[in-house]
DNA sequence: TATACGATCACCT
DNA sequence: GGTGATCGTATAC
């Protein structure tokens, strides 16, 4: 089942941790690709330091401000990519970071199946978006329509199964780098 | 126009 | 633990 723009217009930490468990799937041409959400990240609001519109509405933040479960890519150090759900309320900025996918798999046609591809970790926002190959084309992209990149419902995760910690890579963010807004199935 | 730096990763010690 | 790759974006001039 994929989640219509409900799903995603509510509280941003809320809707990070109901994403662990859910699928990503992105169609590459002739190939489609499946993972499960292990990690993710909330970015909420401009009071945020860590967030991107802690700058204000600029058009790169201008993503964050439209519509719930629309795609937010932005480029990073010059040479990764990753990935952003779009969250809560037009005009409200806010965003989660999909940080993990575990049990990659590729649906096999001839077999109507999903096989697993072995060898592969996608456990990094960089690397999951060079795999999925999604780059800033897919800005903006809306993925509740079930087209080249969209979510699905997976497993049910217990709150008790999900890990809260600090959010990576943001020491600059004074005190909201405190801020337990890492989730991950642990 | 110029400059500083980042929601990362691979590789080094 | 630390560093370099590499370029879009914001900010300063």
């Amino acid at each position: 089942m994929i989640p219509k723009i409900k799903f995603y217009q509510r509280n941003t930490l809320d809707v990070a941790q109901d994403l662990l468990g859910c699928f990503l799937v992105r169609k590459i041409g002739k190939k489609t690709f499946r993972g499960m959400i292990t990690e993710t990240e909330a970015y909420i609001g401009e009071d945020d330091l860590a967030c991107h519109a802690s700058k204000g509405r600029t058009p790169r933040t201008e993503m964050m401000y439209g519509d719930a479960g629309h795609a937010y890519v932005y480029m990073i150090y010059g040479m990764y990519h990753c990935l952003n759900i779009v969250t809560e309320n037009k005009d409200y900025p806010a965003a989660v970071l999909i940080r993990g996918l575990a049990s990659v798999r590729e649906f096999k046609a001839n077999k109507s199946e999903w096989e697993e591809i072995k060898d592969i970790k996608l456990d990094g926002p960089g690397k999951l978006c060079k795999f999925l190959k999604i780059d800033r084309k897919l800005n903006g992209w809306d993925i509740t329509r079930g087209e080249k990149m969209w979510l699905e419902k997976g497993i049910k995760v217990r709150k008790s199964d999900i890990k809260s910690d600090k959010r990576i890579g943001i020491d600059y963010a004074k005190h909201c780098r405190e801020y337990l807004w890492r989730f991950k199935i642990s």
